[in-house]
RNA sequence: AGCGGUAUCGUCUAGUGGUCAGGACGGCAGAUUCUCAUUCUGCAAACACGGGUUCAAUUCCCGUUACCGCCGCCA
């Protein structure tokens, strides 16, 4: 059996999308599954959308995702180079091969003419097929084109090559997801594989690449479906095996339109920024066409891989779902070490004199505060009454504050608190007795402890009082305290 | 327009020629807690429609509809 060659191909022409880290997540898993290679090729032949900016941030996206690949532009690899723009001196030996076996001929056509074609087309309701009418240019005449200047572009036959490998028109192919798909090639046209500037299209590139890189099976986004009919055919044409494909569905925005900046993150390097952890972002696209066998849905890439049939994908689209996305994302926090957590929350507590802390209150702050993060980035708010001195009151605290309860409670709160130990069991101890008493006057120990908190944190949600108390420290809990009062 | 693909709760999905159509997120209700949150319990929620085939169809076939994709000298 041959070996697994999978590959991803990222154009740098933007972050790395998390539909494409989907798609590199099911190529990954693949040559997991079945001991092969994963390859990573940047597809950069469009010179003006690429730049080394999204070059790395692909790189840095795959890694921080844990999609290692065993070869690729940086780490080499037996079928180098592996950045196609640095791969242009090997296409024009295989456009010649195709010309030679006159599975290619080469087109004039200015795109004025091409217009016109089209425009046509279109007047008469027709769909847009080329018309082929360099097909059979003779010698002399392509002489005289060139006299005038004109460069040609060198297309495909497709009639040629479907000809020459299969009984009709019509092309099938088995694929690893969708089952068999086919298409009349009639309807698809000459297309271009050499421009008139002598680089290769997309669609020539890949094969050639593919080829040379021995891939085995070329798993992909279902966009790109009518490209492969396109493909097998220079595959045949070349005289190379075609590698098995597979087609993966889209994955759409919640109001089903392509996803896309407005719906919020979609590169993976958005989301990381927001506070969203890789470990949640890969299990979650996981989940996005695919199902465990266990029905257990929280995994490890390496446990996915174990688990993974490319067979059993879903071949519909999926919706992504940043609700669920973000249930994970505080599944995955809660697993974090505080350790580990502390590191992560460094990015999102900037803004704050971290040196106001003890190492041994910052932790209790962290340990206190973590339990409702959604997003790593929910802890700058979270923890926002730990600094400074004064307090700032929300809509809530404020209300809190200003009612004659809250104030009795805070003045006997001041009282008792200057006598305390502060330390947390001790702490504990007394706010009991201190709700225990406020109780037995009618008053039930939430609002009691709703008069302290807004008084303290200015809000009347947070984390628990006796570690804030704690860690805020008794100086400033009676200052606060005082302050609020009438 | 043409071609191709897809169709199970709102969403991601499991599943089967005979099932009370299962789970997860979200929603709602309740319990716990000093608050919020967490956690726990419970509830509501789906086989797109129409024809076949069959004793029986959510499941197989055909059509309709809807949605997605593709029709570039972009990738």
């Amino acid at each position: 059996m041959e070996e697994v060659r999978v590959r991803i191909a990222p154009s740098p022409s933007g972050n790395l999308h998390v539909g494409t880290a989907r798609t590199a997540l099911f190529n990954y898993l693949f040559a997991k599954k079945n001991n092969g290679k994963f390859v990573l090729r940047i597809e950069d032949t469009d010179a003006e959308r690429t730049s080394q900016e999204y070059i790395d941030n692909i790189f840095d996206s795959l890694k921080a995702l844990g999609l290692n690949w065993d070869e690729g532009p940086d780490v080499g690899g037996p079928y180098g180079p592996y950045t196609q723009s640095e791969r242009f001196d090997i296409y024009p030996k295989y456009v010649q091969q195709l010309l030679d076996s006159g599975f290619a001929y080469e087109c004039f056509c200015t795109p004025e003419e091409l217009e016109a074609e089209k425009a046509e087309a279109t007047a008469n309701k027709k769909p847009y097929v080329y018309s082929k009418k360099c097909e059979n240019l003779t010698e002399d005449e392509k002489a005289k084109l060139i006299a005038e200047g004109r460069k040609p572009a060198i297309r495909f036959n497709i009639a040629k090559a479907q000809r020459a490998f299969h009984d009709s028109s019509i092309l099938e192919f088995e694929d690893l997801v969708k089952g068999k798909l086919h298409m009349d090639t009639d309807l698809l046209g000459d297309f271009v594989i050499q421009k008139s500037n002598g680089a290769p299209t997309y669609n020539f590139a890949v094969v050639i690449d593919d080829m040379l890189m021995k891939i085995s099976h070329v798993i992909r986004g279902e966009d790109h479906i009518s490209n492969t009919y396109k493909q097998i055919l220079i595959y045949e044409a070349l005289g190379v095996p075609v590698p098995r494909f597979g087609h993966l569905g889209m994955i759409l925005a919640p109001d089903r339109s392509k996803l896309s900046k407005r719906h919020g993150a979609t590169a993976v390097s958005d989301f990381v920024k927001e506070g969203y952890l890789t470990d949640a972002l890969i299990n979650f696209v996981a989940l996005l066409g695919w199902a465990p066998s266990d029905g257990e849905e929280l995994k490890s890439v390496d446990e996915i891989a174990a688990d993974f049939r490319i067979g059993e994908i879903s071949s519909s689209n999926s919706i992504f779902e940043y609700d669920k996305l973000k249930w994970m994302n505080s599944h995955y926090i809660k697993q974090l070490s505080l350790e580990e957590l502390e590191e992560r929350l460094k990015p999102y507590l900037e803004k704050y004199d971290l040196s106001e802390l003890s190492k041994e209150h910052f932790d209790k702050m962290i340990e206190i505060t973590r339990e409702p993060l959604t997003l790593l980035s929910d802890i700058t708010d979270a923890v926002e009454y730990f600094f400074g001195d004064g307090v700032n009151f929300d809509e809530s605290g404020k209300e809190t504050i200003e009612t004659e309860t809250s104030q009795n409670v805070l003045k006997d709160f001041i009282e008792k608190a200057e006598t305390w130990e502060w330390n947390e069991e001790n702490l504990h101890e007394k706010l009991e007795v201190f709700r225990g008493y406020w109780k037995e006057q009618g008053i039930k120990p939430k609002v009691t402890m709703w008069a302290v908190r807004a008084a303290v944190t200015g809000r009347t949600r947070g984390a628990d009082m006796v570690g804030i108390l704690e860690v805020i420290g008794k100086d400033k809990t009676l200052a606060r305290a005082k302050s609020a009062l009438k």
